[in-house]
DNA sequence: CACTATACCCAAAACGTTTTGGTTTGGCAA
DNA sequence: TTGCCAAACCAAAACGTTTTGGGTATAGTG
């Protein structure tokens, strides 16, 4: 059926191990055996089996790529598709494969995260889009299997991580939203199972703090990173503080919503009510006002991400936390 | 280091036949030695290898997922996650796994499609976001390598495809425009290259025709499925062609870009002009107006790829172009 | 001529499974 | 006793590679 390297060897006339030095670059093999047995093997149309490979050298060089909950992830796909590209892009630069892992239900029964990775033999696993409080968490955080988390601040002997600096992203924005002349400046914030949540909020409250204004609990909601809960969000902040003159969210998809809610209310922005993202989304630059925003580099993340996953399976370096640097864009709504 | 089957038999006392077939199921051997091979693999943290397995089971049990320009493909997550999303759950569910493969370069020299494949034993691929001039069509098309194309309608003894039913999704939707006593109908397609446009094109012809209304070169423009395009295409058209008072979008991002553009014209959406915008991606909803379009079910789509992959390689079934209704979802905007 | 160095090549073992074609054991009927 | 059967188990081959530890010429050197 399938050619293998036996194959090769008794058509070009050699040894199986003539052939496997010849498609490795060795020099112990004159140049004109080596050239018979390329030939040879463009016309059987070989190709060598990584499975075998992978069995005797004890290395498949694949990674997991493991997201949670892909299919109930609404809006997900604003963040992780970018993310996803940048490890690809930078792990089949190195020759490395990438299997894709979910927490969800495999052949209807659960099967353990860890169990998954080791049938597979993976030699590492990077993780996105996992709440703090997923069961699957804990796992990660113990295996003893090189893995680098996004946005999952978790770091052990076996475990890294990479994430957007958040709690200078978000001190920046408001300390931009304050150097604006806004005091009252409400925080629409992503759900508390988010590391990234956590962040943020202190960021917020240093850049209040540092301002020397102060931090009202109920300046800062709670919501879900999307559209609606920022419209939500928007219009309890609104209706119970009228005072306010900015609002701050931790997504772009929640200020889009908030824009919304600002206009229904008959206000304007920026001129009644400022608003200010998180994420820096294409969509940020078509809604009307167009969307000022903290921005993350999402590609950049899934390549070092990989990068760091990389230097602990290629040279033993130690896994670390990498904060990357968000920066500010400012275009219309603030 | 990794423990394996003779470990497991060695330590329960048996040979490592019975270890492998007390793992299997099978019946010839004794409920207590079963329990103390089980006992023993739970003790020592035994995981059977697949690449063993699949070595000498001469199947991998997993598939290529093919996303073409992952990297440079704007807006297409708004597309490809959900499919891909549909993909993985179907395909896990089934036991199969997933690698990705991308047609750009890997290693820095370019890898031809079917090598890939052939090297890790793919059993199967599922493409996606392919152009028609892609110098890898050519060689998907021609493989003998069971694979389903999404949106990319090339069928062969392998290869089948799944995509909505364009031409009745813009057909559907031109007629409605139609139906709202718009005559005036200009379309602002995607560009040549891809499938789909070849659809919504001729679609957008039927209805016209079918309403004896006139079908004008110059109210069509070709474009890029993106914001920026649909706002370009927009502008262009309704300066040659101010009797227009409807406009079909190839996808809502266009039609997005579209709104904006004649919001800026300082015409109204939908009172002077109504926009129909493709694809139901979840922005739709909160763009002002809120934009009606011809829903694709992309989670479905990917689901259904799947499916017909399987049913290739599980039960031999012949390949086939598989068409998946689109539904009309009327907002705000038309 | 004997010895050594070099260039080229190869047999066999190993990787961790599955499966084939057995063997062994004990029980039971004739 | 013998023969037969079923239940429980196993040795060995196979899957397609890589690598180790050689071997055999040929040419060069003293």
């Amino acid at each position: 059926m399938t050619v293998t390297i036996r194959d090769v060897a008794r058509q070009a006339g050699v040894s199986i191990t003539t052939v496997s030095r010849a498609f490795n670059g060795y020099q112990d093999v004159s140049e004109e055996t080596k050239k018979k047995i390329l030939q040879v093997a463009e016309s059987l149309n070989y190709r060598p089996s990584r499975v075998a490979r992978s069995l005797v050298l004890q290395q498949t060089q694949s990674v997991g790529l493991m997201i949670s909950d892909f299919n109930v992830n609404p809006g997900g796909h604003h963040f992780l598709f970018d993310v996803i590209a940048g490890v690809h892009d930078r792990l089949a630069y190195l020759g490395y494969d990438i299997t894709l892992v979910s927490t969800t239900t495999a052949r209807q029964r659960l099967i353990s995260y860890i169990d998954f990775c080791t049938e597979r033999r993976l030699e590492g696993v990077i993780v996105m889009g996992m709440r703090l409080d997923d069961p699957y968490m804990q796992e990660v955080a113990e295996a003893k299997l090189p893995s680098v988390g996004i946005d999952l601040p978790i770091l052990s002997r076996y475990c890294g991580y990479v994430m957007t600096d958040n709690v200078n992203g978000a001190r920046q924005g408001v300390r931009y939203l304050i150097s604006q002349g806004h005091r009252s400046i409400g925080f629409v914030n992503g759900h508390a199972q988010a590391a990234v949540s956590v962040d943020r909020l202190r960021g917020y409250q240093t850049a209040m703090q540092e301002a020397g204004l102060e931090v009202k609990e109920d300046w800062i909601i709670h919501s879900n990173f999307l559209v609606d809960g920022g419209e939500t969000a928007t219009r309890q902040l609104l209706q119970n503080h009228p005072e306010m003159t900015a609002i701050f969210y931790a997504s772009d998809l929640m200020a889009i919503g908030g824009m919304r809610c600002i206009q229904r209310m008959g206000k304007k922005v920026p001129g009644d009510i400022a608003v200010l993202g998180y994420d820096n989304i294409d969509l940020g630059e078509w809604v009307t006002p167009m969307l000022s925003t903290v921005a993350q580099k999402r590609y950049e993340m899934g390549v070092a991400a990989a990068d760091m996953l990389m230097g602990m399976l290629l040279r033993q370096e130690e896994p670390g936390g990498r904060l990357l640097p968000p920066s500010l864009v400012i275009r219309e709504s603030s």
